[in-house]
DNA sequence: CTGAAAGCGCTAACAA
DNA sequence: TTGTTAGCGCTTTCAG
């Protein structure tokens, strides 16, 4: 910027004007500063200009995993916002682990983030209030912050979701539906375990549920207990997108009655389809991002709690009938 | 940082010590700063480290979509190589604009990323030189800079891999071999066209090429128009994973046989299943990040052009024999 | 309309 | 082992 300043022959904050757009330069000497910064390829270093102002003009991402289709779409949907505000995204991915949601948390916060979006991994945020009391906005997404801290958070209708999974399924006859879901831990599976029990009242058997992270090997053992058992179930219910994938490859010809809890690409060519509750990740993302820059806008309202509603998309697997042999 | 150093009775060099490990600070001394840290609550700026230092530690990624699962496996994969090198990533989408590709990157550079990963969306990057010749080492992925410009490369073997499909699916028997590729001004596209047609070598005949963009309405009338002709090809090889999935949605009961470029969750669980040339997204972030590193650690020799092999896997529908109705 | 000086929070270089 | 000083590149404040 001091080599510019001295090529164009102006003074240091001349230039900073220029670069900045601020009024109250000769249109002359603006076009002598451009001209001095071309030729010396000149671009405004960044951290000087954060360490100055104080606002860094970027947000931080802490999602579960890039590579899952419901957290990349999310992440789209966020990153377009952000770009829309002028400002950049910084990302990571917590691989469902809580010690590594908290360092890419800390570590963002040490960049001075501007505001931070996060679906947590871990169940305590207490380590959150000096950044939230320093005014640093954070949004949760998908899943609530542990106890102790309330803040604005977007999630889906993961209860209403499941219940309406469960009633779809007894709608068509079925009176033994199972329920695959991922670790009670994680937030979303518990929910739903919750939608899923309430919509089955006194049909609910607990032998039915099986609750643990989808790895093929369980899940084909899993599948196999529950088929081989005295009374088998006539429906599955599987609580995530990944989750209702496995279970389709471990299903091993087997036939059953199958709706998923979220939706994935390709679930309509499967045969027969595969009927889902299905979430709009972008939709999510868009809202959290939004309601984030609301606050960086000076919105100080209390912390808002938005669930995002989910619809059943019957595509086949869901309406199989009941008892019925195919 | 200079609270901390007053509360704890130091100067403030001592605190910067204890910050960054340095040695040379009495355990005692180094207790009592921690001890006001925790109290004050203090964290590192990072900005103003930046700017003295003259390193971000961060890395910046374009890509042409995140939430693409092609883009997002190679995105997980670089974040979790420069996360164990202790930095950070700026990422951002291009799609596929050649514009939007620019000013992501251009914004990457005034933040100073140490380093940038990009899969490029325009055909001219001369622009980069200025960054060039400061020394940030810039590595491309999936596809090569513009003319004028050689820089690390990491390409997947496109050329091959088109070949060994066509090839495949000759020995099935099949002679009228189609090839639905995206638009050709992009390098891929272009790439994949080039082995089949050296693979088909008399057999070519352009009628049986569209190279255009997969939306679901052209990509019927393409398939009805290639299926309606004199002499109707018995089979499909499909350019990219968007591609092959549109057509599998637009084939509307024909069963050609196919084999895709880009394998894609759930191609197993189609009926038949789907065959494909797969690449490894996480395999080409790795080596492209790793690369990169290996560059900021001072490697100066001459750019390198890696290429990554893909495999074919057959899984049923780039083996149903030619001619044959079925 | 333009400029000079101060200082953001930190680390490098150099004492003590 | 500890402290002092200067300055990274920019923007803010105040003065021409």
């Amino acid at each position: 910027m001091k080599d510019v300043a001295s090529a164009a022959g102006v003074a240091l904050k001349t230039v900073s004007r220029v670069v900045n757009g601020e009024p109250g330069v000769h249109p002359a000497t603006a076009e002598r500063v451009r001209a001095a910064i071309d030729r010396l390829g000149y671009s405004r270093n960044e951290s000087a200009r954060v360490l100055r102002r104080g606002t860094t003009a970027t947000i931080g991402l802490v999602i579960e995993d890039v590579a899952d289709p419901f957290y990349s779409g999310l992440s789209r949907a966020v990153e377009d916002v952000v770009i829309e505000h002028g400002c950049l995204l910084l990302s990571g991915s917590s691989g469902e682990e809580p010690g590594r949601e908290r360092e890419l948390v800390e570590t963002f916060c040490a960049r001075r983030v501007d505001g931070l979006i996060m679906v947590p991994a871990g169940d305590d945020h207490t380590y959150l209030r000096p950044e939230l009391e320093t005014g640093t906005p954070v949004v949760f997404a998908d899943r609530p912050p542990g106890a102790g801290l309330d803040v604005d958070t977007v999630l889906a209708d993961n209860v209403g979701g499941a219940a309406q999974a469960v009633r779809h399924l007894l709608g068509h006859g079925h009176r033994r539906i199972a329920f695959l879901g991922d670790d009670p831990a994680i937030f979303t599976a518990a929910e739903r375990l919750q939608g899923y029990q309430e919509a089955l009242g006194g049909l609910f058997d607990e032998r039915l549920v099986v609750m643990r992270s989808p790895a093929p090997e369980s899940v084909r053992a899993d599948l196999a207990r529950l088929f081989d058992s005295d009374d088998p179930p006539t429906a599955l219910f599987t609580g995530n997108g990944r989750y209702t994938v496995t279970v389709l490859r471990a299903l091993a010809g087997r036939r059953p009655a199958l709706v998923g809890f979220d939706d994935f690409e390709l679930a309509d060519l499967l045969d027969p389809g595969v009927s889902v509750v299905a979430q709009d990740p972008a939709w999510m993302g868009r809202v959290a991002a939004e309601l984030l820059f609301r606050r960086l806008r000076g919105d100080a309202g209390p912390p808002e709690h938005i669930q995002l509603p989910v619809r059943l998309i019957a595509r086949g697997s869901g309406e199989l009938p009941g008892e019925a042999p195919y």
